[in-house]
RNA sequence: GCCCGCUUAGCUCAGUGGUAGAGCACUCGCUUCACACGCGAGGGGUCAGUAGUUCGAAUCUACUAGCGGGCACCA
């Protein structure tokens, strides 16, 4: 057999995935029980214009987790995999190919785009899908989505027309956020509240009638052409005998009001606020409060409109700034401008300054969906969000919620179903021949605005499994079982996943939330495009190998962590180590195969004690899976197969495993071993699917699949999951070894410390007159080789010469080291004293705490007798230790 | 302004009431017949600070400091 010394994970990476997704290995269809457990995930759909980064990487990565491991445990898995439209960067990733071609979405015209925006994706979209395969994702292609495909826009379709009718959805005109750049509304939580470094101005109006002027403070002096009043606070003194007065708007002709108003803070800037209705969320309010004109005077591009009169008609909203300002100085009206931070809305994907307008868009009311998200909360504590944290920070934002701005000015994206006759009529219907119908006329225009992505998103978990059809996904698929995703989309999305689920479904979509942290760039920075700091995962894969970046992510869990190369490494490495324990398993292999039965039948000590490892392992790391303590079930495969299996268990059976001649007793220990390997690549499958596969298809034997794939072709992927029997689990084996491995440890710390050199062999004695003899009789021909001994004395009472190094064990065993010539009986005698003084500090602590009056009658006394006897087992090494030290003298 | 998270070995991070852990880095020794991406042996932390609860606190509570994030913003 041939095997490289190194492992070479690409080599591995190639052919696997193909034929697992070939083989429908990743389809529910594949578990032939029809009364297994179901375990489902919907992926949240990448952007069809994305590629894979390190969030997408890692929530993947723990995804792909839960799925593999639920599927071994026997369940009828389904990880749906999908994309999403994208609206915005789509459109205007199109819209930038076709300006290198020096056109523009409006020279093709809306068909021809949106025609070119589906062969952009067909030709070169949802690159994410290819990387995702890379990844090792077991998600089932076969019921791949994408938010603009019928099936789904005819969902989207049906939910309108429902909220419609329900008055739940409206249109209206009102005050948004609108981006001058993508010339679109936007919605509050796509705009990007960012400090600014500003200037804040001082105007002064001039009062009718009187000498006084009033003075405001603004950041945007060109608003003043769009003011309809000035407003105080009603029980500001200053002001009180203006209120009700009249201001001569400057450079204007207008005359507006002086109002009262609770908002306005009399310790801010001068007491006295401009209102500009039209262009200021809290004007806006302001002025329906007070009935105050709306006077339009920036228009949808950011330029000046002819209201803000023939001066200012078509300037760009900052150059008109300038203009104001000039102006209002040259008047004598300017009294200050003030170095000023304040925060600025940009636009969140072209970070253009909105512009807030009046605007007549399409609206959602959430009160009744809030109401459906948060009685679920409180009664039922679902869903169940980990880290628990995010609870609080779910429901919070559901408190405050308000309607949701559902419009957009694009051209990519769901048509809004809403049709108008010539006279205005509007009539919302799923198509546009129930338009018609409803209408009763043919002459009907389609409203020109799609609607935002995240109202197909907030679908996503029901319209992927076929609703509103009664389909067989949805009834055996819904609600899924954990949504795993970043926090930053838990109001976008999850939030509004949860009111769709019940208001359309009637339950919730997912029965935990499991939120990932952030992985940040070496300097705790986030990783963005913008920063060009982000570590392509691909990059890592290339590096380091699919599965060791795996297991780094993996133990990520869901605190923010510092990309760390060199763990990816220590991965790679652990990958190798794998690799090259199975060459060695596989290079003595002969005659042997794997044979899970032979795990019940009772061995040797190390047997049985890897035997209860590897099912205290299992127990633990189903455990973790299902608890998402990821980090946890990576520590736990990391030390069992490093160093109980490695260290330990290849070492002890080496002598058997390796024997020349063979024998029954060199098939039976390859079996074993063979067996305990083909186990721990079961358990680390999940994390690492691609090298145990690899190493899985070489192992000999007629390796079992689990009973509900039964007849499918042979893969690790569809073994059964250790799922540690807790019959197999012996603390007395372990406790055994226990003392073994810290014999083996001792002596060879007294190799090290005498600085014996590796190849020189040492007798060795040993005192053990308490119930561990046998163990150590047993194990004698072990212990010897892994400690290089020339020969093993086992003993009751120690007897060694005076020229030896010592040591005294837990539970009393006495070890001794002749080494006659080699010793410095002084440094030996240190050695011992300083062995001497850690055990008397410890003893110290503890009769401290015995000598608590309080700790023995108030602590569990199971607790205090633990105490006890570790004294006493600290006062026998002890006696021991001294005896010993004074024999030196 | 309000809310949340973090602060543990040189670095990156685990650890949620009972004697401080891992990986990397570091020191010493090894071409030991699976692996130098390795083997063996070590050194290293008053768990940010203060006060409290408790027989007992890295772990629970309060406050403080620093860092990070979210929400709301006063023109």
């Amino acid at each position: 057999m041939d095997i490289p010394k190194q492992y070479d994970p690409k080599q591995a990476e190639q052919h696997h995935y193909e034929r697992w997704e070939r083989n429908g290995y990743f389809a529910p269809e594949i578990n032939k029980n029809a009364q297994a457990p179901v375990f489902s995930i919907v992926i949240p759909p990448p952007n069809v214009t994305g590629s894979l980064h390190m969030g997408h990487a890692l929530q993947h990565t723990l995804m792909d987790v839960m799925t593999r491991h639920k599927r071994m445990c026997g369940f009828r898995t389904l990880w749906l995999p999908g994309m999403d439209h994208a609206g915005i960067s789509t459109q205007l990733m199109v819209s930038r190919a076709l300006k290198k071609e020096g056109k523009s979405r409006h020279d093709l015209g809306r068909e021809k785009f949106v025609e070119r925006v589906w062969q952009w994706k067909h030709e070169s979209g949802g690159q994410i899908t290819v990387q995702m395969r890379r990844e090792g994702a077991s998600v089932d292609w076969s019921r791949e989505k994408f938010t603009m495909n019928e099936d789904l826009s005819r969902v989207v379709r049906e939910v309108f027309v429902r909220l419609y009718d329900e008055g739940m959805i409206y249109r209206g005109n009102r005050i948004v956020n609108w981006c001058p750049q993508d010339q679109t509304v936007l919605s509050d939580l796509e705009v990007d509240k960012l400090p600014q470094a500003g200037k804040l101005y001082y105007l002064q109006y001039p009062i009718k009638n009187s000498d006084r002027r009033v003075t405001v403070a603004t950041t945007r002096p060109e608003t003043m052409l769009g003011d309809t009043a000035v407003a105080v606070n009603p029980n500001d003194d200053r002001y009180r005998d203006l209120v009700g007065q009249t201001v001569l708007l400057p450079l204007t002709d207008r005359e507006i009001p002086i109002v009262a108003d609770e908002y306005v803070d009399p310790e801010f800037g001068t007491g006295a606020v401009k209102i500009t209705p039209a262009h200021d969320p809290n004007d806006y309010e302001m002025g329906l409060r007070h009935d105050l004109p709306q006077v339009v005077v920036i228009d949808p591009h950011a330029k000046m409109t002819a209201d803000a009169g023939p001066g200012f008609l078509g300037l760009d909203r900052y150059k008109a700034r300038e203009k104001v300002v000039e102006e209002f100085e040259a008047l004598g009206l300017l009294e200050k401008v003030v170095d000023y931070e304040f925060s600025i809305s940009k636009c969140e994907r072209c970070k253009t300054v909105i512009e807030p307008l009046i605007s007549l868009q399409w609206f959602m009311k959430m009160d009744q969906l809030r109401d459906l998200a948060l009685d679920l909360m409180a009664r039922e504590q679902k869903p169940r969000f980990v880290p628990e944290t995010y609870k609080k920070v779910y429901t919070d934002w559901l408190e405050n919620l308000r309607d949701w701005t559902i419009s957009r000015q694009l051209w990519w994206g769901h048509q809004i179903p809403a049709w108008y006759t010539p006279q205005g009529d509007v009539f919302v219907a799923r198509s546009k021949e129930e338009a018609r119908a409803k209408a009763g006329t043919n002459e009907l225009t389609q409203d020109p605005d799609v609607l935002d992505t995240w109202f197909s998103s907030w679908l996503w978990p029901f319209s992927t499994l076929g609703w509103p059809n009664e389909t067989d996904d949805l009834k055996t698929f819904y609600p899924t079982s954990v949504l795993v995703t970043a926090r930053d989309i838990i109001f976008l999305w999850v939030s509004r996943m949860v009111m769709a689920g019940l208001k359309f479904v009637g339950k919730e979509p997912f029965a935990d939330v499991f939120i990932t942290g952030t992985i940040l760039d070496s300097q705790g920075q986030i990783m963005s495009k913008t920063k060009m700091n982000g570590v392509d995962p691909i990059d890592a894969f290339d590096k380091f190998g699919v599965d060791a970046t795996r297991l780094t992510l993996a133990q990520v869990g869901s605190t923010d962590t510092r990309w760390n190369e060199k763990q990816v490494e220590s991965y790679r490495n652990f990958a190798n180590k794998i690799w090259n324990a199975a060459r060695f398993c596989l290079l003595n292999s002969e005659g042997a195969e794997v044979k899970p039965e032979i795990l019940e039948t009772s061995g040797a000590l190390h047997d049985r004690w890897i035997v209860s490892r590897l099912n205290h392992t299992a127990r633990d790391l189903n455990t973790a899976i299902d608890n998402y303590e990821f980090h946890q079930a990576v520590q736990l495969l990391y030390h069992f197969f490093w160093d109980d299996f490695c260290d330990w268990y290849i070492e002890l059976a080496k002598a058997d495993v390796t024997a020349e001649q063979e024998s029954a007793s060199r098939t039976e220990a390859r079996t074993r071993l063979l067996t305990v390997l083909e186990q721990a690549l079961r358990l680390l499958h999940p994390f690492m699917p691609y090298i145990t596969e690899e190493l899985w298809q070489r192992l000999p034997g007629d390796k079992q699949l689990h009973e509900a794939y039964a007849g499918a072709e042979p893969t690790v992927m569809l073994t059964a999951f250790p799922e540690g029997k807790a019959d197999l689990i012996d603390e007395a084996a372990e406790a055994e070894m226990q003392a073994i491995i810290e014999l083996i440890s001792r002596v060879r710390n007294i190799r090290s410390e005498m600085n014996i050199k590796p190849t020189e062999r040492i007798p060795v004695i040993i005192a053990s007159p308490d119930r561990n003899h046998p163990v150590f009789a047993a194990a004698r021909e072990q212990i010897s080789r892994l400690v290089r001994a020339s020969e093993v004395s086992i003993q009751q009472h120690l007897e060694a010469p005076r020229a030896s190094a010592r040591a005294v064990l837990a539970g009393g065993t006495e070890l001794a080291v002749p080494l006659e010539g080699l010793i410095d009986f002084e440094q030996e005698r240190r050695r011992l004293q300083r062995e001497q003084e850690k055990l008397q500090a410890e003893a110290a602590k503890l009769e401290a705490q015995l000598g608590n009056p309080n700790f023995v009658s108030r602590a569990p006394a199971e607790r205090v007798n633990e105490v006890r006897a570790r004294i006493a087992d600290i006062a026998q090494q002890s006696s021991q230790l001294q005896q010993t030290v004074e024999n030196l003298q």
